[in-house]
DNA sequence: TTAGGGTTACAG
DNA sequence: CTGTAACCCTAA
């Protein structure tokens, strides 16, 4: 394998694969201008991007436009094989719920235009009803806190890569529109009657406890689910899955991190924030490892 | 700026 | 020498 000059590094090219997610493959000054990637990034040109997942596309098994021209340039050989078409993973799966969320091939050219900006809003519009009824099955006494509606969402659907970012802009505007009351860190369904008077200050330090052993505990569970899944799928496949998730993982947890350094910086209970990150980080590595085989069966 | 052909550097 | 990954050049 190959060697180097500049060798890219698996930030590097997580940072690579969560762009093209997010702004889709060709968008390369926009996804170095980005500030979530620039970090990471910065050392690298819109040339280097684009080149890098050229580089990825081959060796992943797509016939990108790349390996013909080496080909044909070699020795005029005739194709091997090769099925034709550069791998079609997700084609048809992605399955159940929302199949709606960006689904951007992270290997192999032959992309669609891919629509962030509807598939957004069609799963923004859905997370109202989802968070109420997470709020609901949950029934905590003092209402739930963002780990825990997030939990029992990531248990029931397929949440986009930028998930956490519409929960927290979709529960704040619940909140301002009164359908939601938030109480130091927690929401409870409008009000009509508010039992509890004391809910003062460290209920929750308990039950942000609960909430992150329920993240783990189901989505263990998920996982052992998506492992009996998987039993006959590609390398390549799992490969190009592994890709997909890992990026938006990165990317969630990203947001995570965000999120919980500016509730910190609010003044809000620092605590609580960082119980909210270790949940979200959490819930992302392990819905990493179910991903990383699922689907493509 | 991007896509793609071409070149360089290096591992096997 | 061959294949691969990073890098370069250039048309559109």
């Amino acid at each position: 394998m190959g060697a180097p000059k500049q060798r890219w590094t698996p930030e590097e090219e997580a940072a690579l694969k969560a762009g093209v997610a997010k702004h889709g493959p060709g968008k390369w000054r926009t996804i170095l201008r980005d500030p979530e990637f620039s970090v990471l990034l910065r050392l690298r040109s819109n040339v280097d991007l684009k080149d890098k997942w050229r580089n990825l596309s081959v060796t992943a098994g797509g016939y990108g436009s790349r390996e013909k021209a080496r080909m044909a340039l070699k020795k005029g050989r005739h194709v091997p094989k090769v099925t034709a078409e550069p791998m079609d993973i997700d084609a048809n799966d992605m399955d159940s719920v929302d199949n709606a969320v960006i689904d951007a091939k992270p290997l192999a050219m032959a992309v669609e235009p891919l629509q962030v900006g509807s598939s957004s809003e069609k799963s923004v519009a859905r997370l109202d009803d989802l968070i109420l009824e997470a709020i609901k099955k949950l029934k905590e006494p003092s209402g739930s806190n963002k780990t825990a509606i997030a939990a029992y969402i990531e248990e029931q659907y397929w949440p986009p890569a930028d998930f956490q970012r519409l929960l927290s802009t979709k529960l704040k505007a619940l909140v301002s529109s009164g359908n939601l009351m938030k109480v130091n860190q927690k929401y409870r369904i409008a009000p009509s009657s508010l039992s509890l008077g004391g809910k003062s200050t460290k209920v929750y330090s308990t039950e942000e406890m609960n909430g992150e052993n329920n993240v783990k505990q189901l989505t263990k569970l998920q996982v052992d689910a998506e492992l009996e899944k998987m039993k006959g799928m590609t390398k390549e496949e799992a490969a190009a899955f592994a890709a997909k998730a890992v990026a938006e993982a990165e990317v969630a947890i990203a947001e995570a991190e965000e999120a919980a350094r500016v509730a910190e910086a609010a003044e809000t209970d620092a605590e609580a924030a960082k119980a909210f990150l270790d949940a979200v980080t959490s819930t992302m590595k392990n819905r990493n490892a179910a991903f990383k085989m699922l689907r493509a069966c």
